[in-house]
DNA sequence: TTGTAAGCGTTATCAT
DNA sequence: ATGATAACGCTTACAA
């Protein structure tokens, strides 16, 4: 019926090939040295036995495990899973695999989850770190000799390297275009939750990227003259209903908002499908632009403009970034900015100054 | 600078709370039996040395690794991420870990990635087969006696568990749906891709779900009364190009088609941009009926009708059923049918009969 | 209850 | 070039 529970060990082949363990381990393990003879009979033996290594027994040897622990806040949100392909395409190319994880989003859970990776023994760490004001499992980890990437996020206090969008920049040509347009008051809508709705102070929050933009937006829009720009930043976006009592709250006030900056593409397409609902037109009635180049933003008529965050490429540098320090590269960590350029579409309404 | 490579072990632990190895082990691994006072003293020495168990270790004495290994055909494919966050969120619950890996649908992958596994010594696999034909290298994980579970789709020669959707049925539901609009001329668009470009043996087709709505396509369309079934099955719409030639060809086919299947919803999105960049409007010009229930197609005007498959689902019960063979479940194996409902929204219209 | 010692399947050292 | 043999860190008889 079903198989057997123990495979072939170097010590069958070596048998079978009528050499000693040492001579087998060492064709098969590809390291040493052994004559050609010796190597044709392991190899034959090998094949014809069916013998398969046995990473384990080779990580516990050496110390080094050909896994790479990979923590994300949410794998089914195409962000995420993009920069995951990044990884996993840049890992399987050294020869390194993937353990993947999720944090949902929580501190307890990331950490939860680096110290089951780090008694996997995995080789090293790349993670989107869920608060940078809690950093001890990831300094452990680094302290256990594990390398350390931290994805869409930066971490100064961390000896990492960090691959990031250009996130307060991002935030400035977007303002700018919409400044040139008309534009001048403009709201931004974050999932990020708050303790009382309202937006405190900018170190209290731990996404260096949800940070980041977020103080871009209060320069620039204290800059172009409104009053009290933290009351343009609406937080709490992390549902439907919570996004709609947000865009409710968007089209009653008073100046009137003419344009709504989204942080992320969930964020986008609620708003969306919010302002749909309620029958408003794009751009004409409100103009829009979210974060990261979704799918849904090209079928939407019309398209949504965006800031196109190129995930893929996050996760690709930071694997290559971690291949490197496991190699054996000590330089100081650094932090890798990646452009996110504006893709202008359709959601850009011109407004009339007075 | 950086950590040690060496981390603590039992022994270290044992000699600090003066106890012998094995009875430090039995307290750390939380197997066998040991008094209070030497528990206390155990954990207490493990809590100041800061020690880490190592699971490598543990899965080499013990035989198994709390490791699964799946792979899938893309994960950035909301289909495939969301099905993979049901594996992740169900092992989790079970204290296991997920090593991921893309075959890119490539059989030449799957088979590498299959072995990688294996070396790995994997608990287990969810693998979503890219060839029904190939099934070498999954028989080779069940010989070794590592239990196989099919995720999307099913391969009756293997000894296997498989969850899919109930994909025959699904296309009998949107077939009757679109006959009843008054629909007689319907194509059915699938990314597969086919040597002529023409419709081959259905044997051929080495996915399961691909093939089992092909042949529901075909034996619902013949029986209302199309002649030439197979020549409204559209294959190779493998890219954005590859699309729009497809879409050139309903457009312009005689009697004149009057409703689009796609089988994928990356499918799905490229016919949508194609027709709408066309301008044509949905659902008067073209009907469409996609399969997932993707973000796009609830954005679009009119919103995109749908076979739902819950492929978060598909991946909980797969977990499930890996689990359920992991703790010695050695019933036959199973085949779950997922229900995947179609949702009606706006692409549906209707044609006067003749 | 606790300790001794023998594995698990590799790699790695050191003679030969 | 090859072969004993000792690690690696844990589990697990078997004894005490």
């Amino acid at each position: 019926m079903s198989g057997k529970k123990s495979s072939l060990t170097v010590a069958d082949v070596a048998r079978a090939a009528k050499v000693s363990k040492a001579t087998a381990a060492r064709v098969l393990g590809g390291y040493g040295i052994a004559s050609e003879t010796a190597r044709k009979a392991v190899l034959e033996a090998a094949e014809t036995l069916g013998y398969q290594p046995n990473d384990l027994a080779r990580s516990m040897s050496t110390g080094r495990s050909g896994l790479v622990g990979v923590i994300v806040g949410d794998i089914e949100n195409a962000f995420f899973s993009q920069a995951v392909r990044g990884i996993s395409d840049t890992l399987r190319a050294a020869d390194l695999n993937l353990i993947i994880s999720n944090s949902s989003e929580r501190l307890s859970e990331e950490i939860e989850m680096v110290s089951v990776l780090l008694r996997q023994r995995v080789a090293g760490l790349i993670v989107a770190p869920t608060d940078a004001r809690h950093l001890d499992h990831l300094k452990a980890a680094l302290a256990a000799g594990t390398p350390v990437v931290t994805l869409d996020r930066h971490v100064p206090e961390l000896e990492a390297d960090a691959i990031c969008g250009d996130d307060r920049e991002s935030v400035g040509r977007v303002l700018r275009r919409l400044h040139k347009a008309g534009h001048r008051q403009i709201a931004y809508v974050t999932a990020m939750e708050t303790t009382d709705g309202k937006l405190g102070k900018l170190e209290d929050i731990g996404i260096s990227a949800v940070r980041e933009r977020i103080a871009g937006f209060l320069t620039h829009t204290r800059e172009a003259g409104v009053e009290k720009p933290s009351e343009m930043v609406f937080t709490g976006a992390i549902g439907a209903d919570e996004t709609a009592k947000i865009v409710s709250r968007i089209l009653g006030s008073s100046p009137a908002i003419t344009a709504i900056l989204a942080s992320d593409s969930i964020v986008g397409s609620q708003i969306f499908r919010e302002l749909s609902d309620r029958g408003l037109k794009l751009p004409q009635d409100m103009s829009l632009v979210s974060w990261f180049d979704a799918d849904w933003t090209r079928v939407t008529s019309p398209r949504i403009s965006v800031v196109h965050q190129p995930t893929y490429q996050f996760g690709q540098k930071a694997a290559e970034r971690l291949i490197a320090r496991l190699k054996g590269d000590d330089t100081p960590p650094e932090r890798f900015v990646i452009k996110t350029p504006f893709l202008e579409r359709g959601t850009i309404g011109s407004v009339r100054t007075k």
